[in-house]
DNA sequence: TAGATATACATCGGCTCCGAGGTTTAAAAA
DNA sequence: TTTTTAAACCTCGGAGCCGATGTATATCTA
């Protein structure tokens, strides 16, 4: 997703999406020489993206890679219904949002903000004693894990306010874009 | 390590295990049947725990697994000089500090906390133009990375805020505990 | 009494990803 | 001039994890 993520917005070669994947750092853990190029040989044998080759600005010759239809299509498919767990891990979570203004209709976009809403709304029982009921944060032995929960609260607490006024945003343009088109 | 760490507060079979591991959710995703059996064999090979048969409360028979001492060794190993990835990546260090608490000195708990808050303390740069000059988050056109990256940076400080009183109070302690020991 | 459900454990094929190693090319340093 | 460094690409073996599948047992439901 990253790769046709960043060629959407303009071609690139294999080693400069390194280093821009690679920058999402915090996030994505630096990507492996063997998981990108192959997996820039896959999205090519499906047509997801070409490549021409340039000379190299400083040495090798360079293989600048460009995003195709399909390839844009396919990105679209990822970003309006991602798997699960883009939903639920934060480390793909933020890959989604990263590239979630490639999927151009509000509404959509609205609609996957809306999918991990309801999934920070979710209570986090994290910890549990021996006879398997849960502790609430007060009753916490660790500092660690106290503090875990505090952070985890107040940084869920962060995102919704932002999902929030985001989703009301989007939905506010879209029912603003189908007035103008003249009714719903 | 979360399989060791939770055998350390208390013994539990495989099935309760995977439970309390899935419910660390929200920052690690469920633990597979696949990866969970094969690697509590793993740790028994490694003589990190036992396992007594014992029957089950509602239905087939239970392995109840045990942590050993040189699982409790090993636990503390990772703990105390943890794999870069733990501190990088959110949902890795998550894990961490829900365990940190069986690493009992002090002192070797403050350096954990250091080498995160180290890394926190990195400027996130996530963005950059075709000509690879990085883009200053208010010049970002899609409001979701622009949401990111303030998302980023308000929990980046509420964490880094948590690190620093904790930091202070565990080398406080460690500090205290050296004076009553009558020493330096 | 038959089937469904939940507990509890285990295996296996397959996929993804990484890390180590290797190649080519140009510029910089020795 | 030779070596080193950095850019740029590629491959292969192995590790880790998942999902599907299967087994046994006790309880709940039809």
């Amino acid at each position: 997703m990253a790769i046709l993520g960043f060629l959407r917005d303009f071609p690139l070669h294999g080693y400069d999406l390194k280093n821009r994947v690679a920058s999402l750092a915090g996030h994505v853990r630096p990507i492996a020489d063997g998981t990108l190029y192959p997996t820039i040989k896959k999205l090519e044998d499906a047509q997801c993206l070409t490549r021409r080759t340039a000379p190299g600005s400083v040495a090798a010759p360079r293989h600048m890679l460009e995003i195709t239809q399909t390839g844009t299509d396919q990105l679209r498919r990822w970003l309006r219904d991602p798997e699960p767990g883009f939903i639920t891990d934060d480390n793909k979570w933020y890959v989604l949002l990263a590239f979630l203004h490639h999927l151009e209709n509000p509404r959509e976009q609205a609609l996957v903000l809306s999918r991990r809403r309801e999934f920070l709304d979710q209570p986090a029982q994290l910890f549990f004693d021996a006879a398997g009921a849960p502790i609430p944060p007060e009753l916490l032995e660790s500092p660690f894990r106290k503090g875990l929960m505090q952070i985890h609260r107040s940084t869920n607490l962060t995102e919704i306010d932002w999902l929030d006024r985001q989703i009301a945003e989007l939905n506010q343009r879209a029912g603003y874009a189908v007035r103008q088109r003249g009714g719903d």
